[in-house]
DNA sequence: TGGCAATAGTTGTGTTATACACTTAATATG
DNA sequence: CATATTAAGTGTATAACACAACTATTGCCA
């Protein structure tokens, strides 16, 4: 069987059919946000804020694309870095003001997208697929090659 | 419950985590593939040669995205275009010689990565998993705002 | 049948996400 | 205290992406 190949697949299909689905919607109700910030938007907002690193870690993405990210936020006014005091090397990034009133009013176009891909779809599958997204991803983190020794922050966030 | 929304974030968590992965893997093993140039590997290797337009929808990216992808493996000698004698507007792409030789080699790499990823999960798991990414796809693609009229093809696919 | 709309694909061009190599600054350690 | 380590940011380059416009071919219908 191919069941397992197919799930990688699709993750990937279904994964750029979102972004830009969201993106789109987004720009109809006249916002312009990328799938990027939305990203960014939710983790601070869910996770609350978080140091530069982490952000990069847990999106798997350099640190610098983080910080060019950050900086178009910073300049749109959405997040504040805040210097951290006790250790001046570290930042922390976190929503504005705006920065909480914007997600305030995506957060309903994101849950119609969200509504919308999950018709038809039972509560218990549901929740077994997202028990198994979880679980290839932690798997995967902790079979990666480039960046190895990182089984903390994986354990930290499941 | 927000499994819904968790659901879409974790797709794109993987989605992105695998496609790093893959590459990175290539990489390791000698081979420079990006994850685009995979994924028409894979998709003209299973399913057959296809028309750029056909490739462009099924991976929901332009038609003009398509067709530099197709350039720089036509240029690389992995694929061929093949003009489709009855309809001179058309073009067909299909794997070259070399294009499945690459892919023999790559399709083991991709197999470990899968593996690797799908450890500890259960088989009943993994099909319910994949129904349900299928149907959101699926789900998206008939609500979708931006390219509308495409039902046809949505069920041709699934 | 002749002309115009529709279709398939490519080019011109600009934007954006991305990351590697390097720098700066601060803290930790031996 | 000197050096290694860590956190973040810069300089710079590349690659994916798509909109607008263009070419070539086919379909349609009056």
């Amino acid at each position: 069987m191919n069941y397992e190949r197919q799930i990688l697949h699709w993750v990937n299909r279904l994964g750029f059919l979102t972004r830009k689905e969201i993106v789109a919607r987004f720009g109809v109700a006249g916002f312009e946000v990328s799938p990027e910030e939305w990203a960014l938007l939710l983790l601070l907002n869910e996770g609350g804020a978080k140091a530069p690193s982490e952000i990069a870690e847990i999106t798997s993405k350099d640190r610098t694309t983080v910080t060019r990210l950050v900086d178009g936020m910073v300049r749109k006014g959405l997040v504040n870095r805040i210097p951290n005091e006790s250790d001046r090397r570290r930042m922390v990034i976190e929503l504005s003001a705006s920065g909480h009133s914007l997600f305030a009013k995506l957060a309903p176009i994101a849950k119609g997208l969200i509504g919308d891909a999950m018709g038809e779809i039972g509560e218990d599958d549901a929740q077994i697929t997202l028990a198994v997204l979880k679980r290839m991803t932690s798997n995967l983190q902790g079979a990666d090659l480039s960046s190895s020794s990182k089984k903390e922050t994986q354990d930290a966030k499941l």
